[in-house]
DNA sequence: TCGTTTAATCGTATATTTGCGATATAAAAT
DNA sequence: ATTTTATATCGCAAATATACGATTAAACGA
């Protein structure tokens, strides 16, 4: 992979694949519905709930924070997470609205 | 990565996974627009519109068609391709689903 | 039958992802 | 000040993904 060419689409393509790339993990799905299932903001019980090691937590954490799907905040020792409800929300907009697009634009199927 | 801990997830969270890392490229993105956009179905039109090599374009192809999001019939020395609409519409629900679901439980944000 | 056209596949190179253990860091508690 | 606790990061190994050119295959037309 001399070049890569994610650069030649759109940015709002780039944007939307970025965050599917996020979600393409069941591990980071399951993170979500985790953080998601407690009201305070949860961050170890993670490692004791899933089959992962601690690091391995840690990084799929630090790729949801990176897409900007999740927040973290310095608590103490321990760090305090939660779903960032802005970025989600919009993500879901955009996602419906490639749907709605591709489905407008192709009325009827044809094989 | 000795072993693959994606098995040790619900089989629903694969799915999804499945089909946002179909989806976890522009190119992809692109090529669903394209698609889309012709009510009859083409194939290496494609290639005129985007940046990308005939292979490339049949890679990307290929794991569209793999993650079921694309039908393909044979056309004499062509390929038809065209969305499939009710996985489309299938992975749309769910990700609806996932979308409430978390919202539903976190009812209320904390940071 | 032979060439043309279209698309898939092969081979290759490189980048990225995934996972873990080990180590480092940073705040709280003792 | 030192220990404990919770996380992040480093280093490594292996798997996947990405991209391209070259080759193969398959069907149509001359």
């Amino acid at each position: 992979m001399a070049i890569h060419k994610k650069e030649a689409f759109t940015q709002k393509e780039q944007d939307l694949a970025e965050f599917a790339k996020a979600i393409a993990h069941p591990a980071r799905i399951a993170i979500l519905k985790v953080l998601a299932s407690r009201n305070e903001c949860i961050c170890g019980e993670i490692v004791e709930v899933l089959p992962l090691a601690q690091s391995t937590v840690s990084q799929h954490l630090k790729e949801l924070k990176n897409a900007g799907l999740i927040n973290g905040t310095i608590d103490g020792p321990r760090n305090c997470y939660c779903i960032n409800w802005k970025a989600f929300e919009k993500f879901n907009t955009e996602f419906n609205i490639l749907f709605d697009t591709l489905k407008v634009k192709n009325e009827k199927a044809c094989c």
